[in-house]
RNA sequence: GGGCGGUUAGCUCAGUUGGUAGAGCACUUGGUCGACAACCAAGGGGUCACAGGUUCAAGUCCUGUACCGCCCACCA
């Protein structure tokens, strides 16, 4: 077997990937095999992959992988997200690098240019998927523009149209005044800066005084069409009803009584500007007041605004204030924290803007997916998330779904002659269904949320009553996704599967943690703080970087990357591989017959363990534990014990046999259950097994079923006559990996006392000494102690001791021995165990404890105490003939 | 303003139903014997954020405080 020392990722992964790819592994098997299904989150073609993404979806990829190995069909039904807004961006500034403008092209032309980018550049991170090994079905890749996907999105508009969830509605929306559109609450943030409060003397009409009011945004003046005061407020219960007069506009406004004015804020009165504010919109509608709109889609003053119009509001605000000033009408200004709220993708200050929009009322299906959560067809983990999830729910606003954007789903309504608004498939339907001319489609086109709330079974086929793969694999499994699109995608998803399929679109939500510097800071392109997947893959490959991601995923919320562990990770894969290839170079000749010694059956009895702690894990996203486990069993107790004090049998033709056999069971369970975090290297590996029976690949085989002897909790007298050989400890109830633990435990110690010596590692001396009984170890302990001899008793000369485990060990002193540094080790010895021993004493000294206290572990205390001050006396006789010396 | 998560070794994190703290990395010392120096062996290192409480016993349960992070919220 020429296999380099060195295990080198890039020569093996994408290689791999093409094998399994050819042999149609991502494709679901079939075959009465139970469905597993994972639709995966769509990512926006315009992203690239980020650490965040290679998380999550290696997440989904380790799922499918494990769930394959255990009898299931398998479907992760990849795609992606036309993204309206961040791809309309992209376009528009494309646009304007070529030199013209998305409003001089005109939509179609624009159309076709995004359509173009999109075929261009909208696949990166699907490739990039491939390249972390991420097992998807290609072969129903979808993306939320397909036709088919399109029939869905209407069908869903048009049935919601009509059964009146959809309507038109005239509100105060989010408007992005960069990318002209209103954008939802969702997609902004709320941020506090350094602001002015100014306050604005409104005289009255009859000239009998003034009310002060106090505003962050004076330019909306403009627009006032009140002043509203508390009812409770004395200071102007008498005023109520008066007339006040607009500075600089003229106009007259009454002042009126409203609830919404707070007392104690300001001066109490508060302008309201309905078009405006989305609290003055709320008193404008409760006193049928005018809602006059003073800015436009770019948020400029419009004609509203008389002199000041075409102005940029923040211009007018300044020519505002400086005229107020001048005319004696502005009182004071303080500096203030203003709350402002910026869009997402544009970084824009959002105005609150009165405009017409789609909306969807949502309280009906928010109860169906409250429901559905309560009756635990759908789970979260963390279960911490159900809460929030319903939280939000219960507390819902009608969903603006229209968008004042070019590419997505256009809205399919129709209007007719006298505007009656028709929702259909078409403009011919259209004017089917509705019996008049039509003579115009509605512009707008639908949140990206709408469409991606179908991903689950628009991705399925639906609406096709046909669609197999909708009966077959929805609803699906799991859905894995970032915390932050709980409300924006999970609670739609929720909500439209409920509705329109009449099933939840997947039983499980798991919330992975959130990919964070080594800092604990955001991870972002724009603060620089970000890392290319792509750059690691291409320096420690993709197993690496998976399993440094994986192994610290569990119910956490935050995640720290940091490139040093991707190192350990990469030294990690090395150490599979180089073991593999120590188990491979010991394999032949493979025949004779099974004797089975204690360390055998302990490596086993561990093996064992490990897949219990594995599988049930992996079944409940624990993945941390997983990998934790995998890495303990392989590198600490299959290399570190076990290969060593295997390697005198595997030397001896006689021997080698059990030894081989055991090697090779255990590396090929553990390829097996570390494959889903590794897929690579441990196909790479798998594929040099010699073993019967064996997969085609790694990918398809089953995941391993132990025999239930391999636990090793076993007393003599099962039938296996290999057993009953070492059934060592009088009591005969220690099981097979306390009793092997306890020899290692006792090498550790040797070696311990040979440190203390400066005896070299590995460096043999002829002979130790033991007190005690070793119930058989005796070979491997000497063995693995390196020491030639182990004799029963107590070396004539010096020696340097120490006991353990109910043994007393001793090493001859040589010549050159540290006198002081003998002295150092028995002395810390000695501290330690007086610690330990005035501890335990005090507890079983206190007759409540020996009271009230479990009696088992009253027992092992006073065993314990006995054992420490056993020791502690073996200490100190040592410590007094030292010092006698 | 409300809610959630976190605070454990120098760093990153584990820690099951309460029984007296673990791993990896880093550090110190020694080591290239045919799997692996991306390695091996031995070692040092922690009042488990703080203050109370429950208990024979608290990292673990309860109450409060501080700091960090996140989410939600209509204060002009």
């Amino acid at each position: 077997m020429a296999l380099e020392s060195r295990y080198d990722a890039s020569g093996v992964e994408q290689a791999w990937y093409l094998k399994w790819e050819e042999a149609g592994l991502f494709q679901p098997e079939g075959g009465g095999k139970p469905a597993y299904t994972i639709t995966i989150p769509p990512p926006n073609i315009t992203g690239s992959l980020h650490m965040g993404h290679a998380l999550c979806y290696s997440i989904q990829d380790l799922l499918g992988r494990y769930k394959r190995m255990t009898g299931h069909s398998v479907l992760i039904l990849p795609g992606s997200d036309h993204a309206g807004i961040a791809t309309q961006s992209v376009v528009d500034k494309l646009l304007r690098k070529e030199g013209a403008s998305a409003s001089q092209v005109g939509r179609e032309r624009f159309l076709e240019r995004a359509w173009e980018w999109r075929h261009e550049s909208g696949n990166t991170i699907i490739g990039q998927f491939r390249r972390l090994g991420h097992a998807f079905d290609w072969s129903r890749l979808r993306f939320t523009l397909d036709e088919d996907y399109v029939q869905a999105v209407l069908k869903v508009f048009i049935e919601w149209f009509d059964r009146g969830i959809i309507y038109r509605g005239k509100r105060v929306v989010n408007w992005d005044p960069v990318l002209k559109t209103s954008v939802s609450d969702i997609e902004t943030e709320r941020r506090t800066i350094k602001g002015k409060l100014y306050f604005i003397r409104y005289p009255f009409t009859d000239g009998s005084g003034d009310v002060v009011i106090a505003t962050t945004r004076p330019e909306t003046m403009l627009a006032d069409v009140a002043v509203a005061v508390h009812p409770s407020d004395e200071r102007y219960k008498a005023l109520v009803g008066k007339t006040l007069t607009l500075p600089l506009v003229g106009r007259e406004i009454p002042l009126i009584s409203d609830v919404y004015p707070d007392p104690e804020f300001g001066s109490g009165a508060v302008k309201i500007t309905p078009a405006h504010d989305p609290n003055d919109y709320q008193v404008g509608m409760r006193h049928g007041l005018p809602m006059p709109v003073l800015l436009d889609e770019s948020a400029k003053i419009t004609s509203e605004g008389g002199v000041y119009a075409g102005l940029d509001r923040l211009e007018a605000r300044k020519r505002i204030v400086s005229d107020l000033e001048e005319q004696g009408f502005l009182v004071e200004i303080k500096d203030h924290e203003i709350p402002i709220i910026v869009g997402e993708r544009s970084g824009e200050v959002i105005e609150p803007l009165l405009s017409e929009q789609w909306f969807a009322s949502q309280t009906d299906l928010a109860a169906l997916a409250m429901d559905a959560v309560r009756k635990g067809d759908i789970k979260f983990i963390p279960e911490r998330y159900e809460r929030i999830f319903n939280e939000w729910l219960e507390n819902l606003h009608d969903w603006c779904i229209s968008r004042q954007l070019w590419w997505g789903h256009r809205v399919p309504v129709y209007y007719c002659e006298d505007g009656t608004p028709v929702a259909a498939l078409s403009w011919a339907a259209a004017e089917q269904k509705s019996g008049k001319t039509i003579v115009r489609q509605d512009d707008d086109v639908l949140d990206t949320w709408f469409s991606s709330g179908l991903w689950p079974f628009a991705t399925m086929g639906w609406p096709d009553p046909s669609a197999s793969d909708l009966k077959e694999f929805y609803p699906t499994d799991v859905l894995v996704t970032s915390r932050e699109i709980i409300f924006l995608w999970v609670a739609r998803m929720a909500m439209m599967g409920l509705d329109f399929i009449g099933q939840v679109p997947f039983r499980e939500v798991y919330i992975y943690a959130t990919v964070l510097t080594e800092d604990g800071k955001r991870m972002s392109k724009s603060l620089g703080t970000g890392v290319d997947p792509m750059d690691i893959i291409e320096k420690v490959g993709a197993d690496a970087l998976r399993y440094t991601l994986l192994s610290q995923t569990g119910y956490n919320q935050d995640l720290r990357y940091s490139e040093r562990r991707t190192e350990d990770a990469r030294n990690f894969c090395n150490k599979i591989w180089n073991a593999s290839r120590f188990v491979l170079m010991n394999l032949s000749p493979y025949t004779g017959e099974l004797d089975l010694q204690p360390e055998d059956r302990w490596l086993l009895s561990r093996l064992y363990a490990t897949e219990k702690v594995v599988r049930e894990a992996y079944d409940t996203y624990n993945i941390q534990e997983a990998a934790a486990a995998l890495y303990r069993f392989f590198w600490s107790e299959m290399c570190d014990w076990y290969i060593e004090v295997a390697k005198r049998r595997l030397q001896n033709a006689e021997t080698s046999y059990t030894p081989q056999w055991v090697l090779l069971k255990s590396l090929e369970a553990f390829l097996t259950m570390m494959h889903p975090i590794m897929p690579h290297i441990t196909e790479e590996i798998y594929s040099h097994l010699p073993i019967e029976g064996k997969s085609a690949f790694l990918m398809s085989a089953a995941w391993p079923t132990l025999p239930d002897w391999f636990s090793g909790e076993y007393v003599s007298g099962n039938g296996e006559a290999t057993i009953d050989n070492f059934q060592m400890n009088a009591t005969g109830t220690v099981t097979i990996e306390a009793q092997v633990e306890r020899w290692f435990a006792i090498v550790r110690s040797l070696r311990s006392l040979r440190a203390t010596m400066d005896i070299e590692p590995g460096k043999t001396i002829p002979e130790a000494y033991f007190e005690g009984e070793l119930d058989g170890g005796d070979a491997l302990i000497a063995s693995q102690s390196w020491v030639t001899e182990l004799k029963p008793g107590r070396p004539d000369g010096a020696c340097i001791s120490s006991t353990l485990e109910g043994v007393d060990l001793h090493i001859p002193l040589g010549e050159s021995v540290d006198q002081a540094k003998l002295l150092e080790k028995l002395q810390r010895e000695e501290a330690k165990l007086l610690a330990e021993q005035t501890g335990l004493a005090a507890r079983l000294d206190n007759p409540q404890f020996v009271e009230r206290a479990k009696p088992e572990i009253v027992e092992r205390e006073k065993a314990a105490l006995a054992d420490v001050s056993d020791r502690l006396l073996k200490v100190r006789e040592r410590l007094a003939t030292l010092q006698a010396d």
